[in-house]
DNA sequence: GATGAATGAGTCTTCATTCAT
DNA sequence: GATGAATGAAGACTCATTCAT
């Protein structure tokens, strides 16, 4: 009974993934050597080029697992629901950042995917896109909510709070990534709690302002 | 103290820088053939090599050009101080959208720098780091008189409120790149001015916050 | 007398011979992959290597076997013997063509071997050789008892029209092979006898002349 | 003044040309390896991908070369026109020899072309295709002002006699070739010449058949 | 015995860099 | 000094052949 058109060994593809990730997120598409990947994976090159096409095959194929990944996670509403806006997406950036912290890898290789797929032909552009509207979409589902039973400023709409939010929680984000490239020591939630504080401090700002009321 | 002969012919350097910036901004380093360099400056192979070493260290001054220029620009204090700090920020970033509009070779050679450096050496990182340093610090020295006039809400800081701003500004900077890059048809800031209007509410925000006090 | 232990199943064997008859013949040495022929042959890679060494003796021993095949069945003296020898030549290829109908493959084989050959070692030639050299005698047994009963011009030997006998009848088959190739829905004798008119009058020719006696 | 897009070396151009010619001529396409051409003309790789694009195209421009080398030679019409068809077409094949033993490479090359075309892309089958054509073109050229002065026996037409003829001489040619092939100590056509009496003998069949009239 | 996953030498091709002119 | 022809190291990819299971 065989069926295998596919009989890849699991646990060498996985090495493959691996090596693939770890050199692409690190070294972008074109610096990476597949002869790398293959020392790497302790696995020889034609093997590679089976399991996966080619170069660029290899690349989408890494960048689309390290999406599934992360997403399947993030799927998971560990995302307590909760009135209170500033403590709900502190709590689900604070959950970010331990996704970032598990996953840096998969982290970097989506984060530059946007950039390297000019280099590559369209075909793979989806799979950064589909992650960007993902992460969009999931925010929006979490926050929307809120949202609804809070009263808008008159002239500012849903939308405008959703850019803000989305501009500050990224930009936080991107220099959190910063910080952690340059504190390799720092591996658990915990370390970061002050860091976290921040964040609260500047969720505030955009929901109530910084200006004090005269 | 031997100035290691270089008379150097200043049009045709420039004309090299001109066609690395080009060609860096738009297609990359690794994509950027030095052939192609060459050819669209008009001058031969040999001088670029004679005039910059190697490829990287081309690529590196013309990173340096690209930065100089813009912040020799910058400088100028073209930026009108105002009290209004919605006005103020919205007029420094019309300010730098005009520049956008017309350095954008050197505004996408910085932004894809960040990312392209981590695949050369790290000499270079250099300019893009001190490129955003000096960025933040101009946007400091602006708003931070205008802060001094205002008093913040308990817990909060003009830090926090300066950093709030900036991720704001440059959340909605990078889309505005984006934006233009889908459009390349817009060439003048008058065309900007509906998307700016965007801008204002979005810092608005920061300022008074989005919910309505009841 | 060691039997070089080979159980080999003649099953598998035949299967192979045929997969590997079919790809060489249409796709010539190099173009087939041994992947090709195992698939065909709905056999695992290796039991190729194992049945005949390495792809050249693969490529010999089907060379072999299309010659073996074609001289076993061109010796039954299936050909009528005649005094007519235009009817006799006529026939003998008419033959040769349905051969051609039914053996496609190994009259394509033997046909290119010729060429491919000449990037294997000598080793394999000698097939080749022989079966232009057996093609020959077969014509010669068949012609000479007629030339026997002729009188040929003065100055003209046998050999002399054997020769171009010979050189009028492989023209004629290469060219019918090329119009078998731009007509694969042609499949039986029967359609092409208009094809074998013309044959009858080149032999004519053959015999005398084509110049109209004065 | 510089016009030169094609600033060739015509030197090292004609030696990667020889050589092309000499390793395509006697391995055939996929035998024959860039890096034996390099080698043999005493180049490097690079350098024939500079000029021929790849391989391929060195190819394609072997074959042109030497199609074009024989086509112009042969279109000086040394041929001698004459009304006596054996003489005039012996005359024409010895031409053909003495361009064989002075271009064997060429020849070889075209010949196997037909063949190995299979295996490329059709972009250059033309090539050999044109040719065949000017070849059968070239001899009816010569031959049918001769045919107009003949009477045909009846049922049998111009084109009939062309076509024999063209079966003789090709045969009578190939045999030739071989002949060539097992004795390379030959080098003139005057050593030929034994063997040209043949085809005097061969082409006078044709025209008078090699039945004696009773 | 049979399998087909795994290997790696070998091939084409690119392009930064050199150097004779 | 300037040129651009020439180089060859390096990279993606193929496929005959091997060998552990």
């Amino acid at each position: 009974m065989k069926r295998t058109r596919l009989p890849e060994d699991p646990v060498k593809k996985a090495r493959m993934q691996a090596a693939a990730l770890a050199l692409f997120a690190s070294a972008g598409y074109q610096a990476t050597k597949v002869d790398a990947i293959a020392a790497k994976a302790q696995v020889s090159k034609g093997l590679i080029f089976k399991y996966f096409g080619n170069k660029e095959q290899l690349y989408l194929a890494t960048l689309r697992q390290a999406y599934d990944r992360l997403m399947a996670i993030m799927d998971e509403t560990v995302w307590q629901e909760s009135d209170d806006l500033v403590a709900m997406v502190t709590n689900a950036t604070r959950y970010k950042i331990s996704l970032q912290l598990q996953y840096p890898q998969e982290f970097q290789l989506l984060l530059n995917g946007f950039i390297h797929l000019k280099q590559l032909p369209a075909s793979g552009r989806q799979y950064v896109e589909q992650m960007m509207v993902a992460n969009q979409d999931l925010t929006q589902r979490l926050v929307l909510p809120v949202f609804a039973k809070m009263t808008f400023k008159p002239g500012i709409t849903a939308t405008d709070a959703l850019t803000v939010l989305n501009y500050v929680t990224s930009g936080y984000l991107e220099k959190f990534q910063q910080y952690l490239l340059s504190h390799p020591e720092v591996t658990t939630v915990a370390e970061m709690e002050p860091l976290l504080a921040d964040l609260t401090r500047y969720l505030r700002i955009v929901e109530y302002g910084f200006v004090a009321p005269d």
